[in-house]
DNA sequence: TTGTCTGCAAATCATTTGCAATATT
DNA sequence: AATATTGCAAATGATTTGCAGACAA
């Protein structure tokens, strides 16, 4: 939680109780949140809260790399905080029963140069799962 | 392209010259086109053409596996046919250069059990690359 | 103070929907 | 003829933007 806090102040942000409640509400929870749903946790704790200081929000701290989006198809947007350091190569998996997250480092593409013939720049993985704990 | 046809008329829909002409542009293309530009190429074949309907067909083609899509950061939808066998497991690689789609079979993902303690149900994976042609 | 953040109200804009007219089988 | 498909106009709804007041440093 310090680190990410640091993480903003390091980048010229402010640091104010609604980016500290952001950021709490994303550690305690590790999973993908959308906006609304940051919103409305937040209007439980304080008593002005608008959409555009969410939106705001999330995209300024995924724009420094302390949280991650992703697009469900419900075209709707949800972030996650980022728990892997800064350089460490990884992707995510959602476990489909809580929503949880994990990181996944061992994912074993980066070794393949070529992909049908296309020599490969980059790759992005979706990993859907179970986490232990709903794993029984 | 008599395959796809095909498909569509074993899925109970009519062929219309619509459907055949989005079929023949993203096979000609063979790379990733949004509802907008299909609509535009449409307007040049014919007269009346609505958004409405390009969306329609493209979302219809999507829910029987003839085409697959994707969201890009610009939050459009993106759809390009699909090469591949219906049982196959496969994935797709974007020339980042020209956009042309291809296959690509090996990803060594499926032979993953686990990923960060998840037991792993499915993934999807995207590839940007560049294509033989592009790469000179 | 000084520039950043915030809430509010209004705007965007890709995608959908309702419905009557039209085309496919 | 019977049913699916289409175009049109209007609606939807998540995300953005402009701006003046509030707040962090």
């Amino acid at each position: 939680m310090e680190y990410h806090i640091d993480k903003l102040r390091k980048n010229g942000f402010k640091i104010t109780p609604k980016r500290l409640a952001i950021i709490g509400l994303l550690s305690k929870e590790n999973r993908f949140l959308s906006p609304e749903r940051i919103f409305s946790k937040l209007k439980k704790e304080f008593k002005r809260v608008s959409f555009p200081s969410v939106y705001r929000n999330l995209e300024e701290m995924y724009g420094i790399g302390l949280i991650f989006k992703i697009q469900k198809p419900d075209r709707r947007l949800y972030y996650a905080l980022c728990r892997a350091g800064d350089d460490e190569h990884h992707h995510h998996i959602v476990c489909v029963k809580c929503g949880r997250v994990g990181e996944f480092y061992d994912c074993g593409l980066l070794k393949k140069k070529t992909a049908g013939g296309f020599r490969i720049l980059r790759h992005s993985l979706q990993l859907e799962g179970v986490c232990p704990d709903c794993d029984k």
